[in-house]
DNA sequence: TATAAGCGCAACTAATCGGTTTCGCAAGGG
DNA sequence: CCCTTGCGAAACCGATTAGTTGCGCTTATA
């Protein structure tokens, strides 16, 4: 069972719930009802999110709030990094390209 | 079949192939030398990459060289910045909405 | 106190995944 | 011309997935 930050958002749904609990702690039933799937099928999600580190959750009651570690999302960020270089270079590259044509021309 | 962008970069194997075909192209051979797994598995691999859009590919004689689609990358930064603003709430709310608005218009 | 609401968990299903084995085809090399 | 090499495609396998249905526990409410 493989479970990290690039499995939880492999899905788009669980995506969908990510986007939505990001800003604001929400409970099961009110996350399913911004989607087609059942509650049940929420709360898998929110099991694997939780498996991946990805959740805060705080007890209110019989109800759950849910709500987004941002901070875990960063990972995906970081392992980002090392292709920003690369499609900078390109930038760097035409710049070098443009700097070049501006001084035969001068 | 779900093919974007986020289901190519889940699996392990395929990020480590997605690293490695980042700086200079390969061939199919090549790359699985890195591995612990065939030949075939990685076509496999490299067929999923190139579904998602996440390939170049040169043929050259009876060798094909692939390499990756940088720029594709970017698509999972863009879905990332959504949450850039909120881990960076040390930041007071004007700072944050103010960064935005210039990060928007740069 | 009886009933309803909110939730997690377990069992089940069809679909998909990552991998292997096998095959056929095209391109080099002796 | 034959043999090897590099490759994609297809068939197959066990494991995992996302989803459903049904259950039982706890908490709120009438």
């Amino acid at each position: 069972m493989r479970r990290d930050v690039f499995h939880a958002v492999a899905d788009p749904t669980r995506r969908a719930i990510i986007t939505l609990i990001a800003q604001k702690a929400m409970t099961p039933n009110a996350i399913a009802e911004h989607f087609e799937t059942s509650r049940q099928a929420v709360s898998k999600h929110l099991r694997i999110l939780s498996e991946c580190m990805l959740l805060k959750q705080k007890q209110q009651g019989r109800e759950i709030y849910y709500q987004l570690e941002v901070k875990k999302m960063r990972e995906i960020v970081h392992w980002l990094d090392q292709f920003r270089a690369l499609w900078e270079k390109r930038f760097n590259q035409l710049d070098t390209v443009l700097t070049t044509m501006k001084n035969k021309k001068s």
